[in-house]
DNA sequence: AGGCGCATGTAACACGTTACATGATTAC
DNA sequence: GTAATCATGTAACGTGTTACATGCGCCT
């Protein structure tokens, strides 16, 4: 039982999904590739803490819907209280960042331009999931609620993404100001 | 040549580091450990994109000081405009977070209570590492200034650690208020 | 005609972590 | 005494990515 496994359980405790459902939904949390997941799903499977039905499709792939089970869920509630790993942040763009003053300010901005329209995309699409849920729930979901989870990770993600623009905005001023200088 | 290849040739523009050193230094910008870095730098210097001196040292086991070479340098600013790969995140806790609905609210905020620690102590350490850079620096460094690229990372580090916090603090008042209906 | 989305799976490889190995000094 | 820091390195293992494999329908 690696953490993706766990992740897998709790994106089950939401509702069923397939394995292409879930390969897409962890995104956002751990990023994996389908080729992790039909493993680990088969394992769990094997385990006893997922079941899955097949369902036939006409024109597309069968598919098997996965559900999470009481053992399942019993080892993912175990799960929840141990100790939480640091989270782990890999970025490219940070190295290039320590070393941006080998480039000139132009190709400095354009890192940092293709870095906004990244975030750009993702706050749009964040806003707009928790303006949905909002409206469904019609609030603020609380901690009762099923929604309480996704709501708390789309601000989370909403806040994330808004202070990322503004870490790029705020290095493109500066960057700016200087192409202004070079100028001269 | 893979990414983490170019963030030890672009802490070396810095200035020369012992293996030790840069396995410590690189960690904010990407996580990895010492067995996965010395069999790199063995690699970059048989490649010719770095060079080391041993330095004998009583006491202490000896070590090697390695620089960049002209070869390596060029070779990183060859990368720098390349295309970035996206960030890769994966964190725990947002796993958790996700079927945090399973616990109780008291749970639920030891484990954001825990986040808070990190990043509080990290907030701490990013500040003063940013206003030591200031005084030497006597202001903000400019683009010029060789270290432009670390008071960029570490404003960033800080802004960073500070949105962290905020949404731990922004959680923790919800599951508060979770607390006090709970008891009634 | 070619590419994307749906849908599953395996095999080979690259990347990252843990453990093994050594050894002196300093701090609790 | 026992752990931590400095300092390097290798071996085994676990995790994650890329590529291979199949196949239909839809869109451009």
């Amino acid at each position: 039982m690696n953490t993706l496994s766990y992740g897998l359980l709790a994106m089950l405790t939401g509702s069923p999904r397939t394995g292409y459902e879930l390969m897409q939904q962890i995104q956002p949390l751990w990023r994996a590739k389908h080729s992790q997941i039909y493993p680990l799903l088969a394992k769990l499977e094997k385990a006893g803490y997922v079941r899955f039905v097949t369902v036939e499709q006409k024109d597309k792939p069968d598919k098997k819907i996965y559900s999470i089970t009481e053992q399942g869920l019993a080892k993912l509630c175990r799960w929840i209280p141990e100790k939480t790993d640091e989270p782990v942040k890999r970025d490219e763009l940070l190295l290039k960042a320590y070393c941006v003053s080998l480039t000139d300010p132009h190709t400095a901005r354009s890192l940092i331009q293709r870095r906004i329209e990244l975030y750009a995309g993702r706050l749009g699409k964040y806003k707009q999931l928790l303006d949905d849920l909002k409206q469904e729930e019609a609030g603020e979901p609380g901690f009762g609620s099923p929604s309480f989870g996704n709501y708390i990770l789309l601000q989370r993600a909403v806040s994330n993404a808004q202070a990322e623009l503004d870490w790029c905005d705020w290095v493109t001023d500066l960057l700016i100001r200087q192409e202004g200088f070079t100028m001269l």
